[in-house]
DNA sequence: CGAGATTCATGTGAAGTATACCTTTAGGCTTAA
DNA sequence: AAGCCTAAAGGTATACTTCACATGAATCTCGTA
């Protein structure tokens, strides 16, 4: 105990490492936004209408992951909010993310999220998606205002469950008349709008805006510009930003993850008792980020996700070389399921399983057809190999095996 | 030898089922006039 | 008679199952050169 009570102290007597952690987190919103003068000003543009309660173009943004479309337009709203406010201007605006599971994942559950903004609450089932549609119209057309909803990951939401509810959406405008709501759709795929009614992305796409992705050196300013909040000048050894930069832009420039990487370096030497971030604590970083991001994934799945990712993990544990198929996997899941006593699911569901987990990147799944021999998903880790042992560990002590 | 038929192991779509939850409604009970 | 509560009826969303059919290249078959 008296131990305890002295790391405590120590521990508080210890300068700490970063001065700010928030600035470095991914819910954080800058300031300056380097690089994305030009986005800015064409998102500000677009909107500004809003100001003069004109109902701005429906604005579809594009870019792949970690290029700044969030923030952009988180940013960008943040300041139409506040001149807003000034100006007591009836403007509301809502950012839903459609990716969350069980939060906004199906056009029901889209709804009945966006009326909770509103303080209107659905519950989980029951009700008729039209009947929500009705309620909510109702709600907020009781009040002369401007709506702009930004739906986040968009595409995730309409490959699930089908452009209809886009459909829906652009038409809401026709059926409130106190109300003008506008669309600002973000979209990681670049493809995506190639499959959707051509109605639908007239009028969803009014306006485009298109985020490219950073360079290394861009990624490298960006670094520095968050660090100079988050860190004391000395603490950021030589090269540590370059480093991160690098790993960053090596898939496509992802800054999203480049500042990840920084923070988790951080708190790794932080841990370690270190006072300087140096360049090894990047690679511990960079293993952390992937084994935590895998195990939160798989935390917040139901239990048949986790047996099927554990059954998966298994097999690429001992057959060390080669691609894995479904047969396989569904064998070894039945297993675990007996020893957890757990009525296993249908293979028909667990193609469907191994499915989504490929959509959450934890796994490679592809088709492929081997002749003779059938057809199946081949199937391939996503994460590196060094991070399987410790998260399977993890996956085991999880469903308690 | 090569074109077409077969075959395997599973993908995939549609339709059905179970469950959990919703609103509506009708009946029964209580209460107050 | 009005008001309130309850339980049944009728409806929906979601996760899952069942059924049936689709796939597509390795392999087989068999007619032909």
């Amino acid at each position: 105990m008296v131990e305890l009570t002295q790391f405590f102290q120590d521990y508080l007597q210890k300068k700490p490492l970063f001065k700010s952690k928030v600035v470095l987190q991914s819910n954080y919103t800058p300031e300056y936004i380097p690089h994305r003068e030009e986005q800015i000003q064409t998102m500000a543009g677009i909107l500004a209408p809003v100001l003069r309660m004109e109902k701005p173009s429906n604005l579809f943004v594009y870019g792949k992951v970690g290029t700044g479309k969030t923030v952009v337009t988180k940013y960008v709203m943040s300041q139409i909010e506040n001149v807003a406010k000034e100006r007591r201007l009836p403007i509301k605006i809502i950012y839903l993310n459609c990716k969350l599971k069980r939060v906004a994942d199906t056009e029901y559950r889209m709804l009945a999220h966006l009326a909770k903004e509103f303080g209107i609450d659905i519950p989980p089932t029951g009700l008729p998606t039209d009947e929500v549609y009705k309620t909510f119209l109702k709600y907020i057309n009781t009040k002369k205002q401007l709506l702009i909803i930004i739906l986040d990951e968009i595409d995730q939401l309409v490959k699930k469950s089908g452009d209809e509810l886009l459909y829906n959406l652009t038409r809401i405008n026709s059926e409130l008349n106190n109300v003008e709501l506008s669309i600002i759709g973000i979209s990681n795929d670049l493809l995506f709008m190639e499959n959707i009614d051509p109605r639908v992305k007239s009028s969803l796409s009014e306006e485009e805006l298109v985020f490219p992705p950073y360079n290394a050196v861009q990624i490298q300013d960006i670094l520095r510009e968050r660090s100079r909040f988050a860190f004391d000048s000395e603490i950021i050894r030589e090269g540590v930003i370059e480093k991160c930069a690098a790993y960053a832009a090596r898939e496509h420039g992802d800054a999203r993850r480049a500042l990840e990487l920084l923070r988790v370096a951080g708190e790794m030497a932080e841990r370690k008792n270190k006072y300087s971030i140096e360049l090894e604590d990047i690679d511990d970083a960079e293993e952390k980020i992937e084994r935590d991001k895998v195990l939160d994934l798989v935390h917040t799945q139901p239990k048949q996700f986790q047996l099927t990712l554990l059954s998966i993990l298994d097999i690429s544990q001992n057959v060390t070389e080669g691609p894995i198929f479904t047969g396989d996997i569904y064998e070894i899941y039945k297993s675990y399921c007996k020893s957890v006593a757990l009525k296993p699911l249908t293979q028909r569901r667990v193609s469907d399983i191994i499915a989504e987990l490929d959509m959450c990147g934890i796994i490679n799944a592809r088709v492929i057809s081997k002749g003779r021999y059938g057809r199946t998903r081949e199937i391939r880790l996503g994460i590196p190999e060094s991070t399987v042992h410790s998260i399977r560990g993890a996956l085991k002590e999880g469903l308690s095996l």
